[in-house]
DNA sequence: TTCCGTTCGTTGCTCATGCAACCAATAACA
DNA sequence: TGTTATTGGTTGCATGAGCAACGAACGGAA
């Protein structure tokens, strides 16, 4: 039939509409939360995004290696090991090593680590409940099952591999 | 496994559990999915993410400024004067002045940025769908539901403002 | 007209990030 | 024992993104 060759002002036919588009939306959701945290994390406390994880696994486990900090791969072997210098340069995480397999360090908070922790912890929880203050609790359960279900999901469609840790 | 031993001691009080934590599993969850269309996007057309996000408004629009691409502030204007720029020079869109405003200009795809569109857009879509396929309808229902409702009040906890683009 | 405030878009600078190459230590195995 | 393959972690390099400062163009007011 006649597929519309005249070139008029609506586009031919939109395959993909942006603003339907899941992985777009999640990209724009991410962000915007990462945003209202980065807030918190870097203009108060003077933490990247990877210094803030870092601090929060750590204030978790009390006692982890690096390769620990990145479970299933989200941050990089590079990201985290420059996260940890800095952290450490600023006296707020301390190694030791690791004397059965000296390839590995075990990473640790310092008591100024931890207060930063205690400090920036409750602030990022209260964004985090603020975030989902506008869902009933039965909508948060959904979401969160519906979350893991996608992740993982999109951990089998991206490459994301060929780095160690598989699940 | 080192079996050594190595005490991994329980932190005297986890006040956040990282995986609990919705802004990261957010972010760990867009992560995957936007590396699992990276990989089209680059791998296999040259596109960056933001070069995508022009080459699909454009698809959608026909013609649209600089401006317009981004409507919520998700990407910076300077990212999108580079991202136009590049597909310029790759003759995949064209410029056109807006004699009725020449602070601005039209942009539109070339029919090779066209053919581009058509070739990438099917793929993105069908990873979109692969995502997807682990929820029934009605959980991909409540999911946008869902996303929408996250996303506009993240926007208004987000500082993203002071940047032309209003609410 | 001229002056001022605002908006669209570009560009220089800086820094964070990802990749890959690399070192050191361990593990596997002949 | 030596020899090779893996693994934990660091670093050089190049790319990418955000910020801020800038130039150009518009709108409004005198």
């Amino acid at each position: 039939m006649a597929s519309g060759s005249a070139a008029r002002k609506p586009a031919p036919e939109p395959l993909v509409v942006l603003e339907e588009f899941l992985p777009y939306r999640l990209n724009v959701l991410a962000g915007l939360t990462s945003s209202a945290l980065a807030q918190i994390y870097a203009e108060r406390f003077g933490l990247s995004i990877p210094a803030w994880r870092v601090i929060v696994t750590l204030g978790q486990y009390e006692c982890r290696t690096a390769r620990d900090m990145a479970p299933d791969g989200v941050m990089h072997k590079s990201t985290v090991s420059r996260a940890v210098s800095a952290l450490e340069k600023r006296g707020l995480v301390k190694r030791r090593p690791n004397l059965d397999d000296r390839r590995e360090e075990w990473l640790a908070l310092t008591p100024e680590g931890r207060a930063i922790y205690e400090a920036v912890a409750p602030e990022a929880l209260a964004v985090g409940e603020r975030l989902l203050s506008v869902l009933t609790p039965q909508e948060q359960k959904t979401l969160s099952t519906l979350i893991d279900k996608l992740t993982r999901q999109a951990r089998l469609l991206a490459p994301r591999d060929t780095e160690g840790s598989e699940a």
